[in-house]
DNA sequence: TTTATTTCGGATAATTTTATCCTATTTATA
DNA sequence: TATAAATAGGATAAAATTATCCGAAATAAA
């Protein structure tokens, strides 16, 4: 579905969001430490993150990844996916075909629909301080 | 969402069901033609549908790939997944978490069970002969 | 200003997926 | 029985993805 990359930036985002609303900067390696991802990897994702805008690096000694506290409620998780899988999560035919539309579908074209729009339903609606609250209370979590 | 190999997968399979219905065999060399495939590969995937007994071949001169015609009903898409890509569709986790489900959610757990659901619909509710039938009016396109 | 710490970014390596090639085996038919 | 036409399958190559390493640049604090 998404990405080995793109699940790490997902988690990273929401590993950061957690601490971000309690005013703590996080390196990649407490990031990599509690998503359970290569700590190096991780590091260059985030760094297409930060180039995306959707979180902050701070170089430097107590530097560090934060998100702006009044941005986490608004970076949803499409923007996340989109910045490091691009969107062919959107846009891609189901079966690979160059061109798929109405006009000339996949075999699959039209049930196809349905499960990109939960798919799209899901990115477009969540965002990160959701996430990181559920994080946070213990009802979900970033690994094992 | 699907492997390259299983995209072909589906595909052959399906063109090779337009085929059968009319009592024709056809060989890799054809349906890489018609879904716009690698040959050597597709050919590669034929076999693993026929080890998973979804498909038929015949060796020797005037051989190649076929389905019974009474089975092209019955095959459904998810069986040509399966045989591919295994279950990881129907029982991977989307952020990639080793174990996730109810007593240990990984954070879009619930919201992906209906991206699933959609999809597994998709899956187990559609087969080869519903698809075969939509390529010989034109409703459909395997290619391009 | 120096030092320690941290991200940035390029180079490289490992792994997985995708793709090709070649020979062996099978089989229908002449 | 010989031949031609096919699939089967192993070996290998290419490409994409995942992962590691290291030095450069930036920055806070001593």
């Amino acid at each position: 579905m998404f990405s080995k990359a793109c699940e790490y930036g997902i988690k990273a985002s929401i590993f950061i969001a957690v601490n971000s609303r309690e005013g703590r900067r996080v390196n990649p390696k407490e990031i990599a430490e509690e998503i359970d991802s290569p700590q190096a990897f991780t590091a260059k994702i985030l760094q297409d993150l930060v180039r995306a805008n959707l979180i902050n690096s701070v170089k430097g000694a107590y530097g560090g990844f934060e998100i702006n506290k009044n941005e986490i409620s608004k970076i949803k998780l499409s923007q996340i996916v989109r910045a490091i899988d691009g969107d062919r999560i959107y846009n891609g035919c189901g079966l690979g075909l160059h061109t798929c539309d109405e006009t000339h579908p996949c075999p699959v074209h039209d049930k196809f629909k349905l499960v990109r729009k939960e798919l799209k339903d899901l990115l477009e609606n969540t965002n990160l301080e959701q996430l990181a609250l559920n994080i946070k209370s213990g009802a979900s979590f970033l690994k094992i």
